[in-house]
RNA sequence: GGCGGCGUAGCUCAGUUGGUUAGAGCACAGGACUCAUAAGCCUGGGGUCAGUGGUUCAAGUCCACUCGCCGCUACCA
């Protein structure tokens, strides 16, 4: 029994969740739901990220607040969280006041560590960015997504001496006092780290980027958008002063993608040094989602919208592909026919049916009844090591495995047969075991497919059969949908 | 340019510190059965383990080089 904290990233609310942000959810919560199982105590918790100048602008382009374009974005991450049953105990905003105090409060905690400096660079308004000298060269000095020339700008920014905490990240790295997994994200981060950190600018002028958090003490600079959302792990919890902080910092485990692995290995650590706070003791980075092989965009034409699937095969459905059939140290593919195949095969074929011929038969030889159920009892380490590792499509092999030796026992049994012969003890005995295995399953697969768990456990209540209204995953035409 | 990874059956991938006939799932073919969502079970075909050369009694597994992919990172002129 301890206290568990797992955090996901915050979305960017400036696009529209996508299956990254759900797969993401989804991790998140197969490790809330599993440590709570375990009898943790655990708090779990995801958001929205709101500010900063490309909200400001994709609202101005919407004639609507910043405010009011966060609300209607954050609606919607919100929504697919709830829709996945997500079981997160926060939803936190970074537009929430108790966030934005906070992170004052964490700006002024971090001052020995804070200067004013300048910052040049060229700069893009279009995009409301600085690209390097390189990035200039290669496309002339022109910005092509906006065929204006790059601007040579000066700032007055503030500065985060990062590069103080270079080796001591490095060490917690390397000691594994952070562990970062996978190990080949973790040595990408160590190769970062051997070079060290630079200093890195933490605001913006106001006059520019106006939707931020002001810099206390300072009017004309808000804080740089990055720095204040990683603020969001430890606000939520109420640095500096509140109870769950002090019970719960450091996170078990924080999960992001890979192409912010950098902020929350890097920045996020120095962030955390700076305020003598220990590091989470976990960082697990998952890949991106392909689709069909290629990139997901609407121009390409290949976009799918965690909706969609959602709506057709249901949220267990979705799950169940996103955690075992996207490689969990890895990039990884989704198409309608890999979808549809794993749905059809592994869900409703040996899932599915493992339960429905189990439940027949208890019906039809036992009127309904099982009697004493005999605990089925197999190794479950690797599972549990899986897990641990955040490897949660070995995982669910795991319990596949089980799944496939229950029907591979049906088959050798023969139940029918045993009916035949009228042996009703051996039957008995036979179906209660059949009972016990898919309970056993049930359990194991509890975190990853809570639904579904909890239908398989009210099927085998009390010792006897409460037959479903509808089969665990009805079978679906194979008809490719259009995308 | 630096660091790292990958290239194994049609597809997706496992292959521990080098050791008997190289594995799984999917797909494909055949078989026996009937409790079940025409599901499940059994059997089988199919691989010069990217290439070349080496170390070794023995290499998919170690070393060198070549070819082809990819990631991170730096940046010349």
């Amino acid at each position: 029994m301890s206290n568990y904290y797992v955090t996901t990233s915050l979305p960017y609310v400036n696009g529209e969740p996508h299956l990254g942000h759900a797969m993401e959810f989804v991790m998140g919560d197969v490790l809330a739901r599993y440590a709570r199982q375990r009898g943790d105590t655990v708090i779990f918790s995801t958001g929205t990220d709101e500010h900063g100048g490309k909200i400001a602008e994709k609202a101005a382009e919407l004639k609507i607040t910043p405010k009011e374009l966060a609300d209607q974005m954050e609606a919607q991450f919100r929504k697919l969280a709830e829709i996945l049953a997500i079981s997160n105990d926060r939803f936190i905003r970074t537009t929430d006041h108790g966030h934005e105090q906070r992170a004052q409060l964490i700006w002024q905690a971090l001052k020995k560590d804070i200067y004013k400096g300048k910052y040049s660079g060229w700069y893009c308004t279009g995009d409301e960015a600085f690209f390097t000298e390189a990035e200039v060269k290669a496309n002339n000095g022109v910005c092509p997504n906006h065929n204006r020339p790059y601007e040579k700008v000066q700032e007055e920014n503030y500065f985060f001496k990062l590069s103080k905490y270079t080796i001591p990240i490095r060490k917690s790295i390397e000691s594994g006092d952070l562990a970062v997994i996978p190990a080949t994200k973790r040595n990408e981060i160590l190769n970062i780290l051997k070079d060290g950190l630079e200093d890195i600018s933490i605001s913006r002028p106001k006059e520019k980027i106006s939707w931020g958090v002001p810099v206390p003490g300072d009017s004309k600079q808000v804080m740089y958008v990055w720095f204040e959302a990683l603020m969001n792990y430890i606000t939520v919890i109420g640095y500096p002063e509140q109870k769950e902080f002090k019970l719960f910092w450091p996170a078990a485990i924080q999960i992001v993608g890979k192409d912010i692995a950098r902020f929350h290995a890097a920045i996020w650590p120095g962030m955390l040094l700076g305020l003598g706070l220990a590091l989470p003791r976990k960082l697990y980075i998952h890949g991106f989602i392909n689709v069909d092989g290629k990139k997901m965009s609407k121009s390409l034409g290949n976009y799918v919208s965690p909706d969609e699937i959602i709506n057709k095969y249901g949220p267990d459905a979705f799950r169940y592909y996103f955690l075992r059939h996207i490689p969990s140290y890895n990039d990884g593919d989704f198409s309608w026919q890999h979808f549809e195949a794993a749905y059809n095969n592994e869900l409703a074929d040996e899932l599915g049916n493992a339960v429905q011929r189990t439940v027949a038969m208890i019906q039809r030889y036992q009127d309904g009844i099982i009697g004493d159920i005999p605990p089925a009892k197999h190794d479950i380490a690797q599972y549990e090591q899986a897990i641990e590792d955040c490897h949660f499509d070995r995982a669910l092999d795991e319990v596949w495995e089980q799944v496939r030796g229950l029907n591979q026992y049906i088959d050798e049994e023969k139940p029918w047969e045993i009916a035949k012969q009228d042996d009703a003890d051996h039957l008995r005995e036979v179906l209660a075991y059949q009972t016990g295995a898919l309970l056993e399953i049930a359990g194991l697969l509890a975190p990853f497919l809570p639904a579904t768990a909890a239908k398989i456990q009210a099927v085998f209540k009390d010792g006897l059969v409460h037959p479903l209204e509808e089969t665990l995953f009805p079978k679906h035409d194979t008809k490719p949908a259009k995308s």
